[in-house]
DNA sequence: GTATTTTTTGAACATAGTTCATTATCTTTG
DNA sequence: CAAAGATAATGAACTATGTTCAAAAAATAC
């Protein structure tokens, strides 16, 4: 095959397999994950179901696509930790900037965290390793060891405390995200999330 | 109708309603949440699909009906709190116990707090009270109250505290139960939860 | 311009949840 | 006890989904 040709074709198979996430993020911010099927997904292409098992192997490699595209989402929030000088605040900040996120993109981070399918996928294959989540959980470790080089979290472990904001926060943004924080009888369900997030903010005050 | 005979039927109804709920328990804790159907349900206790549809309006109201369940099963092993006198060592058992319950239960922990079938049930009827839920969180409320009744948590609200612990809590066992531990390279990720949990517990040391 | 390769197609299959007219069973009544 | 009436159980049928794959269409090579 000419060389121009073979360069040409790749780019569009990269358009159609691009394109066809573009749809399927479309259909899945619209309608939720219930309602984002292959059907769905062709027809707002305008290219049938076959094209699509063509560019993915199945539902789940569609999902873990999208799933990715959410972590590099959330990694792009995370620029502007670089302005941030003083670790304290960086990781504040960082537990604000990653509540925000799934404030405003619950159905993503629901995918992003809890769906099976996304794990499903890497366990098909057999690379198997979660990048999205070891980046993330390794910008949070980075974070806390500059807080305990400047002195902080004396007698702490890095990783187990690292783990510990993480599931915190997580924490939080999986009961909003699952809706089980209202039904709960709050005082202020509207608001929980910050004031929580600023009890823990009070408990680390003097660490 | 006769009153005996009514009373009888009564009890029967409500005995196939348990067995219909048995069986997709079973099926639930061996095959997990996708692979329980309503086909699998009917052929696994000898009845046919059409029976299942007439005592349960929908499939989200047999996972709502085992979600209860759970929750059941959790205050169940509440029970051992009673024995906690000082409130401090009962809040760290509270953690304690409900992270068990995740580790040993993984399907029925997500089953309870991530899917959304069982809020969606509530959502259909009207009653839409989430009682498991307010009752759970009523009892780590009471609890972080004793606590601070006691002299501790100073210059804390009592609801957003508590709903910080409820979120560190689940939030370890949600990333337990998504699977999103392994695979984020942690140096030790069998003890992961234990060590964090120790972390939290450090923490409150002084409080 | 024809042959070959690549890409796209959509009918067909398996499996779900759900409905409901029909059948079977049980209860009452004369 | 037998017929009529009420209640319970049934499973075929409908819709919708993920998935496959032989065939058609389009692009490329010769």
């Amino acid at each position: 095959m000419d060389m121009r040709t073979a360069e040409r074709k790749a780019k569009e198979k990269e358009n159609l397999r691009a394109l066809i996430l573009q749809g399927a993020k479309r259909l899945f911010l619209e309608k939720g994950i219930e309602q984002t099927t292959i059907r769905g997904i062709a027809e707002e292409i305008n290219y049938s179901v076959g094209t699509v098992y063509v560019y993915f192997k199945d539902k789940n490699a569609i999902l873990h696509a999208l799933h990715s595209q959410g972590f590099s989402d959330l990694g792009g929030r995370f620029q502007v930790l670089l302005n941030v000088r003083n670790p304290m605040e960086r990781l504040h900040t960082m537990g604000r900037v990653y509540l925000q996120f799934a404030a405003e993109n619950p159905d993503m981070y629901n995918l992003m965290l809890n769906v099976k399918a996304p794990i499903e996928f890497l366990n098909t294959i057999h690379s198997e390793e979660w990048n999205e989540g070891k980046a993330t959980f390794a910008a949070l470790k980075a974070t806390v060891k500059d807080c305990m080089d400047a002195g902080h979290f004396k007698g702490h472990q890095l990783e187990p405390l690292a783990f510990m904001f993480w599931s915190l926060v997580h924490g939080m943004c999986s009961l909003m995200v699952g809706q089980r924080i209202k039904g709960v009888n709050l005082e202020n369900p509207n608001y929980i999330v910050e004031q929580a997030y600023g009890e823990l903010l009070k408990l680390m005050e003097n660490l």
